[in-house]
DNA sequence: ATGTGGGGCGCG
DNA sequence: AAAGCGCGCCCCACAT
């Protein structure tokens, strides 16, 4: 059920109190109180809700999405003496129910009594009855007020004197709850998506589109000629086993058919075995049949699965929405009269460990430039490639090649950046916790982890239990490692896509942009997709500057928002135009001017 | 026939 | 000897 509560005035300490309670039977005009900033929404499930709110045309601004807070909660160190955190499992503990499809199909319950029609309010059990399933097994409202009670304790009880620690967390809590909303939002609008540019990349690449099931004449093509060349006529080029047979028989000493392996051999079969392999990856994950499930009226519309990692990114479900390879990105397409504002930005996770360390001279070297530039001009390396496998090998626990050579050279010039991971690795080789900037915490290793490590304390344990003990501890380090600098990237791009979001409502509407666009987004710009660091807008064409500058200003306000005032910078590069590839190779490094 | 796991590869 | 993190989805092979 859904609660709607007040929010604190800024100037207020008082807790927050109930000002209503919106059952599934209650009239849109209430349950439009939610779109006000003064409100914010508490539910169990934003993915069971909100989409019907959209599908209405309705927007919320605030909301609390209580089992993702639930989870955060019961899990982070910050609060782990709390009743919360300590009870029983109980029905926020439990996955939420599959989302609703989108779109305006379905009705909607909660809005049956919209049009002034007194008479449903008199008869709520009439609407009961067509409760649709994922609302159903939803916590009850006196769940939800008990669930936020506790949520709200937890938090409180996390302070200690002088700690930043329940701001933080409050600060996470609602980050990931926009989140949500957010998520919901670019599922109702969709991703706009070109069928026929699709298709012309598929036929320039793969011929024309076959029967169904059967191989497009470009892969049949190059299968005929791997074939051939391996003297291996019935050779079924899909099939693992089939292919490293027939490359062993010629005399290629493969153990495998990665790409990278076999890009090292010399042999005329080798050339075509790898493009066919390239555009068999094209047409089973981005083919004619995904084109034809996933997009609908003009529209990708992927489930975004907020929380969906363990560190705090988002995940994703159907249609891979996280991997749009690059050669595709030429089909998503701005409506007419409309533009894509596309913005990545830049050295995102070093940029996140130098905020969190407090490193200054790695903040220096980022300031107004690239950062691994600044690394180079700094002299701590010589070239920017070396910076940046040098930086990455740092932020996952590398220990070969060209990575681990510069390594040292790093510890030196960053001591509190690389230390802090230094940190985050041991204390995952010990087994602990670790947890991001405004604290989520890591899982703990599994029971088998736990009994490996057992075993290879026992005097009697071979030499394989041991380096296999080792070998875990490492592994799980490298987890930690990266846990805290992927998670806390995590909560700086929920906090950007939360500051954004308000920022682009509030920009209001161009009453003459054409197009398909669903309400409540009808004229307005609106956030289209979003993957990890990097996000897209759609919006009017007269709006695209504005655009571009809310979405540098909301990137500037989310390093405040985690920072405060330690000088780290986050750059975005920023590109518009009608098409997503477009707009990022025409993109230019942005900052707000230093204050 | 249906489910599971691994290899492989797309994304950050 | 081990070998840089996090995902989702496809196909095939193999188990039931």
């Amino acid at each position: 059920m859904i609660v709607v509560v007040a929010r604190p005035g800024a100037r207020d300490p008082e807790p927050r109190a109930v000002v209503a309670v919106v059952a599934p039977e209650v009239p849109a005009r209430d349950a439009v109180l939610g779109t006000e900033r003064a409100v914010r929404w508490a539910w169990a499930d934003t993915t069971a809700w909100y989409p019907r709110l959209l599908a209405d045309g309705v927007r919320v601004e605030r909301c609390l999405d209580l089992r993702l807070t639930h989870r955060l909660l019961r899990a982070s160190v910050a609060t782990a003496s709390s009743a919360l955190a300590t009870g029983a499992a109980g029905a926020f503990d439990e996955p939420a129910a599959a989302p609703a499809e989108p779109g305006p199909a379905a009705p909607t319950t909660l809005f049956e009594a919209t049009d002034g029609d007194a008479a449903s309010d008199e008869h709520p059990g009439d609407s009961s009855a067509a409760v649709p399933a994922e609302l159903a097994r939803t916590p009850d409202v006196d769940a939800c007020l008990a669930e936020l009670a506790a949520q709200d304790a937890a938090v409180a009880g996390s302070a200690i004197a002088g700690s930043a620690v329940a701001g933080r967390l409050r600060l996470l809590v609602a980050g990931e709850s926009a989140g949500a909303l957010a998520a919901a939002e670019m599922r109702h609008a969709g991703l706009p998506w070109d069928a026929d540019v699709h298709d012309e990349v598929l036929c320039s690449r793969l011929g024309p589109r076959p029967a169904r099931g059967s191989r497009p004449p470009g892969m049949e093509r190059l299968a005929a000629r791997v074939r051939t060349e391996l003297d291996a006529p019935t050779l079924n080029p899909d099939s693992l086993p089939d292919v490293l047979r027939a490359l062993r028989r010629v005399g290629l000493p493969v153990s495998s058919t990665r790409q990278w392996e076999l890009a090292n051999l010399d042999h005329p079969a080798i050339a075509p075995l790898l493009e066919y392999k390239k555009l068999s990856r094209l047409h089973s994950a981005n083919g004619w049949a995904w084109l034809d499930e996933w997009v609908v009226d003009g529209r990708f519309r992927p489930e975004y699965v907020v929380g969906g990692v363990v560190t705090g990114r988002w995940g994703s479900s159907g249609g891979g929405a996280l991997q749009i390879p690059r050669t595709l990105r030429t089909a998503v397409r701005a409506d007419p009269g409309w533009r894509l504002v596309v913005a990545d930005a830049a050295q995102l996770e070093p940029r996140v460990l130098a905020g969190m360390a407090h490193d200054e001279r790695m903040a220096a070297a980022g300031a107004g430039r690239d950062l691994y530039a600044g690394i180079v001009e700094a002299g701590v390396v010589p070239e920017r490639a070396l910076a940046k496998v040098g930086m990455l090998g740092a932020l996952y626990g590398g220990t070969t090649g060209a990575s681990a050579s510069v390594l040292p050279r790093l510890l030196q010039a960053f001591p509190r950046a690389t230390g802090l991971v230094e940190e985050a690795a041991r204390a995952g080789q010990r087994g602990e916790i670790v947890s991001t900037l405004l604290g989520r915490s890591s899982p703990r290793p599994g029971a088998a982890w736990l009994q490996v490590q057992a075993d290879a304390l026992d005097p009697d344990a071979s030499d394989g239990a041991q380096s296999q003990a080792r070998a875990q501890t490492r592994a799980w380090g490298r987890f930690t490692r990266n846990f805290v600098v992927q998670g806390t990237a995590a909560e700086w791009a929920l906090c950007w896509i939360a500051e954004l979001r308000r920022r682009l409502w509030a920009m209001g509407v161009d009453e003459d942009a054409p197009g398909a666009v669903r309400a409540p987004f009808v004229g307005r710009p609106h956030l289209v997709y979003f993957l990890h660091d990097e996000l897209v807008v759609h919006c009017p064409a007269p709006f695209a500057e504005a655009v571009a500058d809310a979405v540098v200003e909301a990137a500037t306000a989310a390093g405040r928002l985690l920072f405060g005032s330690f000088p780290i910078e986050f750059p975005l590069a920023v590109g518009v135009a009608t098409a997503y590839d477009t707009a990022k190779d025409t993109a230019t490094l942005r900052r707000d001017a230093p204050r």
